[in-house]
DNA sequence: TTGTAAAATAAACACTGTTCATTAAATTTG
DNA sequence: CAAATTTAATGAACAGTGTTTATTTTACAA
């Protein structure tokens, strides 16, 4: 009876249960460092059987990089508590700093690893990506309707704003701001920031 | 005799095969899809061969890193023909944004790859690397001098506009600007840009 | 219980970076 | 010049990668 029912819940729960295998290893160790092979080990399966439920290993990677817009978007959503919305918008950079930094590996998955990174038409994986970053969007377009960004279109507004949070945080996960004295980094980003907040004010 | 003199000569020699058949691969395919036995096969010795030049390949890395460095020198140099301070950093951010669009594969060394990127204390692959970094900084200082950027130092808001600019790049190489429409994607990075621009203008 | 359909796997393929014992070449010594 | 020694190059292997396929095991229906 049921039973066709019951398959397919098990194969959604199979599923699940190597992507959640595959989402720990990876916030551990990264993306490239984690192999076919070390996801069937911990859920105790052949290699061959994860190519029962995904394609290949970039059927994996596009699963968690919804998975990471999801924790992102929760992780910066108590924002909207705050009623000014240049605060919020300040605040927002700030999150995704920390998101940043706290969660290295997802970060890599969102925005640094290459990777087919579809989304031509039928997208899907970017739904919650397209979600944050229209999140984005909208508290630039309230801050319009009180006055800031005179003569700027959000769009490119946004786009700018993401690129120098994006370029700050990736130059420094990857290892490219070694030539700042170890004990200066984190002061130059944080100034960094701070410049930049000041340059938004004042536009 | 001078036995010992053609020895070494024959040893740079053969790193320098080495490097440039590394180079010119890397600049088709990327770093990560050429393999030692691809750079090995290219030279006609065996993968064996290679590793008697060079510890490991991140050892090659770090070579086509300065090398990358310095084309990218030579890339942005003309620039400084350009007697107006401010007019000549933007210039920089244009030949910055060209280069990376140019040579995806160099910047990609330079500025995205994953890769040990020592430099702690001896450095040596960062001198170059350092060079353009502080090219950036004079011509910041030479913009205060003239009255720009009040109140800004010129360490902190050069690393503020390499942000932006290394953002805005490695967003755009990295594909995570598909959600923008394919013929939009190009205006939306020069507007970014222009954004930029006159938020430094105004500061 | 038998036949069939589905799920899981062992084994292989073609790669990867890297190491090491062996062979080949060049140089020094007797 | 021949023998001994140092140096250079390599073939073969190790342990790993993503992925495919023929085979076996399991689950269900008649």
């Amino acid at each position: 009876m049921g039973v066709k029912e019951r398959k397919e819940r098990q194969k959604v729960e199979m599923k699940d249960l190597i992507l959640q295998s595959a989402h720990q290893l990876f916030l551990d160790r990264g993306f490239e460092e984690v192999s076919i092979r070390n996801i069937a080990e911990a859920i105790e399966y052949s290699p061959a059987t994860i190519y029962l439920y995904f394609k290949d290993k970039d059927e994996i990677f596009y699963a968690l990089h919804g998975e990471a817009f999801k924790i992102f978007n929760a992780y910066v959503s108590p924002i909207v508590a705050i009623k000014n919305p240049l605060e919020r918008l300040f605040a927002m950079g700030e999150k995704y700093m920390q998101f940043a930094f706290t969660y290295p590996k997802y970060y890599d998955i969102m925005f640094i690893i290459e990777s087919p990174m579809r989304c031509d038409e039928n997208s899907d994986e970017w739904k919650e990506g397209g979600a944050a970053l229209g999140f984005l969007e909208s508290i630039v377009e309230e801050c319009k309707t009180l006055g800031h960004f005179k003569n700027q279109s959000p769009h490119t507004l946004s786009f700018t704003i993401w690129s120098f949070m994006h370029g700050m945080c990736s130059l420094s996960l990857r290892e490219r701001m070694k030539h700042y004295p170890e004990n200066e980094r984190e002061e130059i980003k944080l100034k960094a920031f701070e410049v930049f907040k000041h340059m938004l004010t004042n536009l």
